[in-house]
RNA sequence: GGGCCCGUAGCUUAGCCUGGUUGGAGCGCUCGGCUGAUAACCGAGAGGUCCGGAGUUCAAAUCUCCGCGGGCCCA
């Protein structure tokens, strides 16, 4: 069969079909389905957009795992997922109905929002699937779990009321970007799609000492939030100074004065550390408020920094997020004077309904007109807007539910140790320095497609609980409806009954979709309400898969759930994947139309093609630049390699209607290259292993790469390709056979983890059984290795490239035979024949020494003999040349003795040699061109001409034909036969004017010769 | 702004952990050769600031620090 780059793609469709016409995905699970499991988590994607080249690479990295622990006789249900939740899924919807806020997303109604929710999430289905499908990623998309089923969220729910009654569910405040006209909190990743630099107004104000004519000076970028100040921090371990400058006594960081007052004149009146000022209480710049609590007095803190500003900093909990932090660790109150659209409450009397940013001047104003304000300037920085609506975004301190992480940071860091990270530096590096330092996790979004958070307030009494099943709800509904969605609108409808009377209504939000992923280990299963036995068995899971993105997405969420609940890791190896750039290095993005569509690769080059690139190029984290001519690359350079390895043995094969059971030869009676490969094949496998149980994928895929090009191809076939054209049969050629077979039958399961389609394909030429991944992982036999003839033919083969580069020195074709080359060194008899086929020699021959082709000649040493000899040195110098060595020393000439320090001896070439010297051998060729090895080396010369024609007039190789050459039979002598053999030529016509089917003109040297050859019709 | 990763020939990369002759390969390029399996192969050549700088050391691509560039994550 031929195979090209045009014919590829069509033979893995054959393959695709062939596996669904017989099942064989569902065959290679079943048939492993006692054995010891190894359990894969697939890590749900959103199926709300089109896959992209580096869902390519997740999938192709997962399969090769899979496939590959398959065939090593592990069990594996390979379930798909779809992750269906959340805000990228809502505002996809927004955009498609023309929603711009909340108040439209309410006013269309949630329930129809919801449903478009729901069908968007499938939308791209179809697509996913193809894709899944065409790059032979073997999961099973006919029964995913997917998070927006009802029992998926029950035994979330069911987890949630777990966290809620160890205390760790809570309510509490964070502060998020917040787009005021879109009335919306925005995610960490549509906030940095948003940032500006902007100019803001750079204020420093004075806050006055309570009791005293001294005030603290505090810098801000924005005036609007000195409404809710409670409180300004200092660093505890820095120096602050009281000074007096321009009649009036400042209190600030000494290291911020030495820039600030640079050149001007003040006095140092004294000097404290930071936490020596901690608890002095200020006087308020304003007081629209009584609050509730203690504050107005100066905090440290260790965020201040004295990069910018006076090393005081305004504290406003409502409106930063280390404000509100350190308003929880002082027990500051919140003051929150702005309202949902971002303009003042009523309170703030003189701005009231005034968007905040707008007052800044006023604000400002107010302060200089009160003596409070020191100086005012513009400040250039990054600010985020909001990327939809493009109105500045606001820091605000929302009411929202959280998980009590930062509680269990030890359990965390305690159960990381559990993991397996490849790269083994994620586990204390990005991930480790990240779970150290846990947060609170911000668990509710005040959202509408998401699992609904399960918690009931009470009307009356307004007692919370927290509801964790559905036969918890149904017992506690007044209105328990019949047919039950859990999702918005319609669980908002239920209403529970309290036990002080009153009624219970949901609290609004839904929750965080990352949690839906982080309980994919438990809630696929339903657990604990189903499968409790499957859970355990599947838990911990053996192996997770995805881009390195998720180390703080979906890698973090499961081990936050599972440490939440379980007090366990949920994974035991994690292997995180490199991100996919374009061609430039840069991130792949639809803005940038940088983008590689996979459908089009696939269509083209194929899956393979594109599987192996990715695998092979680089180690799996690393980043890696995709484009077209890679893949082809990959394809022409080892695919089709592979493919042309495999046809030449089929054939020659079918040729000789070779029949592995019948025709096997033992190993034992094989040729000594056959043992070669075999051995090589052995180490081969042997690797493979070691590389794939550390996950070095890469490592694997290139030692196979390695072996397939080098040793199969370019080393095992060169060297054996004479053997199969003998047409009798023979021993040797059945020898040959065999090995070849039993190398691609292994080769074709080594590689099918990583290319499946080509492994079949090859599989299912050679046997007769029904698929290559039913198959077990080869097994090497350590008997079979033999590490000694490896090396030695590493030496044969640098001993042939270093003859042959001086046969190039020397200018003398490899066509043309040679009588000998002499190899001192390490006798490698054994290999004679390969070494003489390889470097077109009549004989070889192992020396112990050089004598036969070196010769010590003696040079005159002029430096000695110039002063010795004088005018005469040249004279000398050419005596002492033309003399033999062990006559010189003693030999009188112009009256004076020849001295040893008269001559320097050297090594030459004896005439006729050529010298080489590879690691310790020193080869010599003997470059004399007899006649008759000059008329054997032009009988090839035209043997290769001649077919050279018969492939240009596309002859079959078993077809005759006649030959004419306008040369004297002469030249050929003894060698006619020879080219009647080679050519399958049955006359060979020495004729002036050469007649035929095709007659063409050639040059061999500076001599120009016709041939013309003629079909023979049978 | 912080954390982590990466930077070696035009491109893809090995070597770095564990410092030690002349930094190795493949693609591409030039020249030459081989070829009835091959869109392949073989030989020679051109092509390197091992991102830059400083330090440690007898010795640095390799170890340390500081920069620069790219990427990811978090602000």
């Amino acid at each position: 069969m031929n195979m090209n780059i045009e014919s590829y793609p069509k033979m893995e469709e054959e393959i695709l079909s062939y596996w669904e016409k017989n099942k064989i995905f569902e065959k290679s699970v079943e048939k492993r389905k006692n054995n010891k499991k190894f359990v894969f988590l697939e890590g749900p994607p959103t199926a709300n957009g089109l896959p992209h080249p580096g869902h390519v690479l997740t999938r192709t990295v997962k399969d090769v795992v899979l496939r590959y622990k398959t065939m090593k006789g592990y069990y594996i249900e390979r379930r798909a997922g779809w992750d269906t939740h959340g805000l990228p899924v809502e505002i996809e919807v927004e955009k498609m109905l023309g929603l711009k806020n909340k108040q439209e997303v309410e006013k269309y109604g949630i329930e129809k929002f919801n449903e478009a929710c729901k069908e968007s999430v499938f939308r791209y289905e179809e697509a996913w699937k193809e894709m899944t499908r065409r790059v032979g990623f073997w999961i099973d998309m006919e029964n995913p779990y997917i998070t927006l089923d009802n029992k998926y969220i029950e035994s979330v729910w069911w987890s949630l009321k777990e966290a809620w009654k160890k205390g760790l569910l809570y309510r509490g405040y964070k502060v998020t970007p917040y787009c005021p006209r879109c009335g919306t909190t925005l995610s960490s990743h549509e906030v940095a799609q948003g940032y500006k630099e902007v100019e803001d107004p750079s204020i420093f104000v004075k806050f006055k000492v309570k009791g005293k004519d001294e005030y603290f000076l505090a810098w801000t970028t924005t005036p609007w939030t000195l409404i809710s100040n409670v409180a300004l921090a200092v660093h505890p371990d820095e120096w602050y100074l009281k000074i007096e400058y321009e009649g009036e006594k400042l209190i600030l960081a000494e290291e911020r004065i030495a820039v600030l007052l640079k050149g001007k004149e003040y006095v140092e009146i004294d000097r404290y550390r930071g936490k020596e000022l901690e608890g002095i209480e200020y006087e308020p710049l304003y007081k629209f408020v009584i609050p509730d609590k203690k504050c107005w007095y100066v905090i440290t803190a260790d965020f201040v920094t004295m990069d910018e500003g006076t090393g005081i900093v305004h504290i406003a909990p409502a409106f930063g997020e280390e404000d509100y932090e350190a308003g929880l660790k002082y027990d500051l109150p919140i003051i929150q004077l702005v309202d949902l659209e971002g303009k003042f409450k009523r309170e703030v009397a003189p701005w009231a309904g005034k968007f905040v940013k707008d007052a800044d001047s006023e604000i400002i104003e107010d302060l200089k007109r009160r003596g409070l304000l020191v100086s005012k300037q513009t400040y250039k920085h990054q600010y985020p807007f909001c990327w939809r609506c493009d109105s500045p975004l606001l820091y605000y301190a929302i009411e929202s539910w959280f998980i009590g992480m930062s509680k269990l940071k030890k359990e965390l860091v305690k159960n990381n140790e559990k993991i397996n990270w490849y790269p083994a530096y994620i586990k204390h590096g990005r991930f480790g320095e990240f779970i150290k330092e846990a947060r609170d996790w911000a668990l509710s979004r005040k959202r509408y497609w998401g699992t609904p958070l399960p918690i009931w307030i009470c009307k009356k009494c307004k007692k919370e609980i927290c509801i964790g099943s559905i036969e918890e709800l149904k017992e506690k509904a007044v209105n328990f409806p019949e047919k039950l969605d859990l999702h918005r609108p319609y669980v908002d409808r239920i209403i529970l009954k309290c036990d002080c009377g009153g009624e219970m209504e949901r609290v609004e939000e839904v929750i965080d979709a990352w949690y839906d992923s982080g309980a994919a280990f438990f809630a696929q299963w339903h657990y604990p309400f189903e499968n409790e036995e499957k859970f355990w068995q599947n838990f911990p899971a053996d192996f997770i898969c995805e881009a390195i993105d998720q180390t703080r997405g979906w890698f973090y969420s499961l081990l936050a759930v599972s440490t939440l609940i379980f007090d366990d890791a949920p994974y035991k190896n994690v292997l995180t994947l490199g991100l996919i750039l374009d061609e430039k290095g840069q991130k792949m993005s639809k803005k940038a139309r940088n983008y590689v569509e996979p459908n089009e690769i696939f269509a083209k080059y194929g899956a393979d093609a594109l599987r192996w690139y990715l695998i092979s190029s680089s180690p799996p984290w690393q980043p890696k630049r995709f484009y077209e001519k890679v893949v082809k690359e990959a394809l022409s350079k080892f695919l089709l390699t592979l493919w042309n390895v495999y046809s030449f043995y089929e054939t020659y094969a079918s040729l000789d209607k070779f029949d592995y059971e019948k025709n096997f030869v033992e190993i034992d009676k094989r040729e000594l290259i056959d043992k070669w490969l075999i051995s090589k094949l052995n180490s081969l496998i042997k690797e493979v292993e070691e590389k794939m149980e550390k996950y070095e994928i890469h490592k694997a895929a290139r030692l196979i790469e390695e072996f397939v090009i080098n040793d199969l191809s370019n080393w095992y076939i060169r060297n054996s390709r004479k053997r199969f054209w003998v047409e009798e049969e023979s021993i040797e050629k059945m020898a040959g056979y065999s090995t070849l077979y039993e190398i691609i039958l292994n080769i074709s399961k080594l590689i099918a983890p990583f290319v499946p389609f080509i492994a079949e394909r090859i599989y299912l030429d050679i046997t007769n059984n029904e698929s290559v991944h039913l198959c077990d992982y080869p097994k090497y036999n350590e008997e079979l290795i033999d590490k000694e003839l490896e090396e030695k033919m590493e030496k044969v083969r640098k001993i042939v490239e270093e003859a042959r580069a001086i046969r190039a020195k020397k200018g003398i074709k490899l066509r043309y035979p040679l009588k000998e080359i002499i190899i001192v060194g390490e006798k490698l008899e054994e290999f004679e024949d390969i070494i003489k086929d390889e470097i077109n020699v009549k004989n070889v021959i192992f020396a112990e020494n050089e004598e036969r082709f070196m010769e010590k000649v003696a040079k005159p040493n002029y430096s000695k003999l110039g002063k010795k000899f004088k005018e005469k040195t040249k004279e000398v110098a050419k005596i002492i040349e033309s003399t033999p060595i062990d006559e010189l020393i003693g030999k009188e000439i112009y009256g004076m003795e020849i001295e040893e320090e008269d001559f320097i001896i050297e090594l030459k070439e004896k005439e006729g040699y050529a010298v080489g010297k590879i690691d310790e051998y020193i080869l010599a060729l003997n470059i004399v061109q007899t006649p008759e090895l000059l008329r054997e080396g032009f009988a090839r010369e035209i043997v290769r001409r001649i077919q050279e024609m018969r492939k240009e007039l596309n002859l079959e190789m078993e077809e005759k034909i006649k030959v004419e050459i306008s040369i004297d039979k002469n030249r050929l002598g003894e060698w006619e036969d020879y080219v009647k053999r080679e050519t399958r030529s049955e006359e060979i016509a020495y004729k002036e004017n050469p007649e035929g089917d095709y007659i063409k003109e050639w040059k061999i040297g500076d001599e120009k010769i016709r041939i013309g050859i003629k079909r023979i019709m049978i």
